[in-house]
DNA sequence: TTATATGCAAAGCCTTTGCACCCCG
DNA sequence: CGGGGTGCAAAGGCTTTGCATATAA
């Protein structure tokens, strides 16, 4: 499983494995959507790991700093993140009821005309906004 | 120009026409970039028209409910806005000096896979991170 | 043992809200 | 003159920082 990876990587730089540290990863290992602080306190407590909140934002900050996560701006004023290690893919977010789905792989293609601009890319962020199905469906219900 | 139109269409609508409305909405049309209410705040006192920093967010949050600015997500803890008159494009933003510039059109399509998970799509974001050409420069001459 | 990790409190930023006053139409 | 607009101060929400203490290795 990859949580022990990343922690093993993380002990070779001499990074010490605290419960809360392990059971971070392994909620974001787990996890098929991207997370803020408050959705990782959540799910610690759930789990009975007691942590401060200012514990899980260094954590989070930790994390990225060591290119485990990597920051997701949805259009939100929380910064949201998730692993790193999930393969290249966009996001559909529900305006409504705030869901977020994965939409696997990349749907960006001829990129030409953004590198006619001599613009090194590193990354993108594409986003999704509009209506879940199932919100679709109670509107039109209405 | 288009600053009249929409203040005619304020008008209409029983808003009043103060110097900080005007003013804003001129900058917006002006402006070929996204802009902070900072931004904003900013371009004001150089064109001495003093207001506070509040007002600038209350007119912000106003004419984005009257459909003329929209919401522009950038990797920040700011909100960003541009005219909602704009042509849809995306935008390419430095991660080194902070420079956006804007592609114009839409490089998306073949979002058929996207529909077929039955979710309405109201409105995208797409932004470029990398490097601008000149900064690109720079980094290679080192 | 010792440098990393944590809790708690406080502060920092950006943004919003309350309230009294101002002023456009 | 009436209701929208503004300034000022305060508060709210998220995140970071300082410092003393606790703990993994």
């Amino acid at each position: 499983m990859e949580t022990k990876k990343v922690i093993n990587d993380l002990q070779k730089l001499k990074f010490r494995i605290t419960i809360a540290r392990k059971e971070i990863i392994k909620i974001f290992s787990l996890s098929k959507k991207p997370l803020s602080a408050k959705d990782v306190y959540k799910k610690l407590i759930k789990k009975n790991v007691i942590v401060d909140l200012t514990t899980v934002y260094r954590e989070l900050n930790f994390l990225q700093k060591n290119d485990y996560l990597i920051e997701i701006h949805l259009h939100s004023n929380e910064k949201f993140f998730e692993s790193s290690k999930l393969a290249h893919h966009h996001h559909l977010i529900c305006d409504n009821c705030g869901t977020i789905e994965d939409i696997d792989g990349c749907l960006l293609q001829n990129l030409d005309s953004v590198m006619a601009k001599g613009f090194l890319i590193n990354r993108h962020v594409l986003e999704f906004y509009g209506l879940c199905a199932k919100c679709k469906k109670n509107y039109e219900g209405q």
